[in-house]
DNA sequence: GTTTATTTGGAATGAATATTTCCTTTAGGT
DNA sequence: ACCTAAAGGAAATATTCATTCCAAATAAAC
């Protein structure tokens, strides 16, 4: 029989969390995959049988039931009873939940659920005011580009960053003009007509990426613009922009919904691209 | 064999509530019990045995098992998936509005749809699964720092970028430790024991993040650590690590919860930075 | 390179649990 | 009061599911 920790396991899962921690390095590889998906997806292992969960992490039904002998308990359904536990009192917040919703009362509100809370309401309002259609749009525009620049500055580095760094995995080409430092002229001779300008900004609008947008629709280049206005001087009639409005909590304004936007544009250009790819394939 | 309803039985609880409500009458005496109590406790049915819930109520088994039936489902078991499917969103204050969602079912849902829910949702996990506590810690550690270096690299590089750019908005000191294109020799030399890293890492672990994270440990210079799981390497039992995990939506991972907590941070960690500030002057 | 200890997958086993059946009880109608 | 039909309970049955066991594969030690 191989070694079986008998001292007793964790009988709440929130001392079952710190334990995977300290032990995880020495388990095998298949008990270390289950470790982690345990922790990222409890209420999967609360609800499920060890056949459909074991499916799901992709071991065996065994597997499982060696994990929970390693920590120690009698068996997979001796330890899913930790798991079903730490449901049952999640529910819990209901009426915290309703305070925190309803706090037009001067209650004292965490720090954490006042910015998350404002990042739903700005994720729910974006779902409202962007069209569908305009997502496509400009999607096609991206995925049409021979190269993708993408600029913008301040709060909106972030998430050119992480435009970049997701169109570059799926397979479009971009480049982060922002950070370089060449001139406005230089940039400005770098763009050609088939070439699409990306221009992140936020208010206060900085001067450079608008100066950008302005060069660009005199060259006739495409501009596909992310912005928290209309109103926005990078706006204009002839270009394809998208709109976000972050809510604010205290004078700061979060990035939630607009990385959200950021990653559907990203997806969505990747997979527009992937189809124009597949047609001039054949 | 006694009436039993062929039309098809509600698959999602929302549908179910309102279905007993018009049905309550007709329904025998056992019948009834087991209806108050399912829609008092339907979090007992989805979790326990026909034969504990049935103890609960106070009918026998058979009598659950005629409920289900009644209503038009084809035995317990097929009911209680509808009640454990409702618990897996169930914490979230906002899943009322992601039923609403589900609600116009069979229906395509728009990609955009599709990642706002999973934003959504990860925020609202990230509500729950946050303390208050453990911000606050993580907070002081960075607030006392004498200079705060992020560092972080591929998905977590925005989230790097963001904190970086609102901490010193805050007035708080701090540098990229990435972007530099430095040995980790000399990464290392210039930590300072009152100096704190701050490390951002998602599954897959970077190995770069995790060596300096190593190499501090071992220089008791303290980390602060925004990673996907306690299960990342570069969460250790005696640094503070906050813990924020995004929903998947066909094989891509979001950044909205995480921009959402490095916000609370960074604003926390000036916060009380101003605190200290303030105790000095006096 | 060979041997030994771990780890892993898959089928066999046995326990747990839902479901059915049958019989008893209750209630409503004549 | 009697008969009929629905409802309820208890135990038998069938199914599902966790668990165990053993052989094959893998990694470690010599």
């Amino acid at each position: 029989m191989t070694k079986v920790i008998q001292v007793a396991p964790p009988r709440v899962f929130s001392e079952l969390k710190p334990w995977l921690q300290d032990h995880y390095q020495d388990l095998p590889k298949r008990l270390q995959s289950v470790a982690v998906f345990a922790m990222h997806n409890p209420e999967v292992i609360a609800l499920n049988t060890v056949a459909s969960i074991s499916d799901q992490v992709g071991v065996t039904p065994s597997a499982m039931v060696r994990f929970a002998k390693s920590i120690g308990y009698q068996g997979f359904s001796d330890m899913q009873t930790v798991f079903q536990e730490s449901m049952r009192h999640m529910p819990q917040p209901y009426a915290e939940r309703l305070n925190s919703m309803q706090r037009s009362a001067g209650q004292e509100q965490t720090v954490l659920s006042q910015f998350t809370q404002a990042a739903a309401e700005s994720i729910a309002r974006l779902e409202q005011n962007v069209a569908e259609s305009a997502l496509l749009r400009a999607s096609e525009q991206l995925a049409q580009a021979r190269m993708v620049y993408i600029a913008g500055q301040g709060r909106a580095e972030p998430v050119v960053t992480y435009l970049h760094y997701t169109l570059v995995k799926l397979g479009v080409q971009s480049v982060i003009l922002s950070g370089m430092h060449h001139s406005m002229a230089d940039k400005a001779r770098m763009l050609r007509t088939d070439d699409v300008l990306l221009a992140i900004s936020f208010s206060p609008y900085t001067a450079n990426t608008r100066e950008l947008v302005d060069i660009c629709l005199l060259n006739k280049t495409k501009v596909v613009a992310l912005t928290d206005s209309t109103l926005s001087p990078i706006a204009r009639a002839d270009d394809f922009h998208l709109e976000v409005l972050e809510e604010e909590v205290s004078g700061f304004r979060g990035l939630s919904a607009t990385m959200c936007l950021a990653l559907c544009l990203a997806v969505e250009t990747g997979r527009v691209r992937a189809e124009l790819d597949e047609k001039l394939n054949t």
